[in-house]
DNA sequence: GGTATATCGATAAACCCATATCGGTATACC
DNA sequence: GGTATACCGATATGGGTTTATCGATATACC
């Protein structure tokens, strides 16, 4: 049951959560397949399948239940046990990223960021800002295994090797660039240029079309 | 020859160009698929049917002419003409966005941006933050067609709803929410929670082999 | 100029994922 | 209590994307 989720259903299962979430705000309580599927866009069928590779099924003309069901997407999603992580590169992104909130309910915590220019504390972030010297060295006393990059595409890599020396497995690399790692890290790219392309691509057409 | 390239081709383009201007920075006049394959970790075969979809092909022996490459690329994905769009949310998030310079060199121009809070003008960003009430008419006025929103997710969708009455036809969303648009309308959702999901279960995986 | 080699391009197989169809089951209503 | 209905679950079909195999061609070297 838990190994075979698709990439593709893992994406969409923060979807689900998210969904569900406001479903029991709204205080409802079952739900069924059909429900989730239009309120975000997707099939009916593909929800069943999703739902059921995380969690218990539901009953036939009553649906599944919400709570479980949130309960359910939250733990296979580690939601419950929050990752420690560390950003580096503070600059605009990098700081927008650090006074985000919302990543802790994702079960991600920032323990730290780091920068070349060293700790210049900002108001309203929780964490400070510490020179990058002293980055491979907190990775290993506090056992990272997350680590952010935000720093400008030139250095992306350097800082790449840094963490995975220091024992990150998993990056979250938001440098518009390729990293080369060794075969057991996994490298997450936030590629923004690539939702540029789609984007315009449409755009591109749709104009077409009107003349 | 330009229709039919894929959803999944169109997101790597953008690495093919980043890599290949990198090449070009260094001299590198041609360049074969193997080498473009290595360095961004892909199939050799999949940079050539890549590749052959958007430019003229490479010689036997010699490879890909590297500039000819950088310059179909550009045109394919419109970085020569510039898309106008306006920006929503004027929050932490919305912030680092505008203040990111790349954008531009992607063919997209953020012309304005917008708040319920109005216009508190911030040092280093080129556009004033208009009120939100505005948004409509200057949408029409410049015939914007992308909308980028960094709203909280509650309002996410009546930004949206503004946006495509406004004429807009892409939107990027950066709110973790499902937005419910027109068939006509493409929205592309910058997904941080998918991609924390796929690094969560990397991770997950990778401390439980290791016991 | 002939041959070896590196590289491209096209066709075919394999794989993954989404969608459709069928059958089963619990609830609701008569 | 029986029957109709709404919904779930499993198997099968189909499309799209990646990977593999083959043949073609231009360059380089002898």
């Amino acid at each position: 049951m838990l190994q075979s989720v698709s990439i593709q259903t893992l994406q969409r299962l923060p979807d689900y959560l998210n969904c569900l979430k406001s479903l029991l705000q709204r205080n409802i309580e079952t739900v069924s397949a059909k429900i989730v599927a239009e309120s975000l866009g997707l099939g009916e069928i593909q929800v069943r399948k999703d739902l059921a590779s995380v969690s218990s099924g539901g009953k036939p003309k009553v649906g599944y239940v919400t709570r479980d069901l949130v309960r359910d997407l939250e733990t296979y999603l580690g939601y419950h046990d929050s990752h420690d992580a560390v950003l580096v590169g503070a600059g605009k992104l990098g700081k927008a990223l650090l006074s985000y909130e919302g990543f802790r309910e994702y079960g991600l915590n920032i323990v730290a960021a780091f920068d070349t220019k060293g700790s210049e504390s900002d108001d309203d972030m929780q964490v400070k800002i510490l020179p990058v010297e002293t980055l491979s060295d907190l990775c290993r006393r506090l056992k990272i295994r997350i680590g952010i990059i935000t720093v400008p595409a030139v250095h992306a890599q350097e800082v790449c090797d840094i963490l995975v020396q220091s024992g990150v497995l998993a990056i979250w690399n938001f440098a518009p660039t390729h990293l080369h790692v060794p075969g057991n890290i996994l490298v997450r790219n936030e590629n923004m240029a690539a939702s540029l392309a789609i984007l315009s691509r449409h755009l591109s057409r749709k104009l077409l079309e009107d003349q």
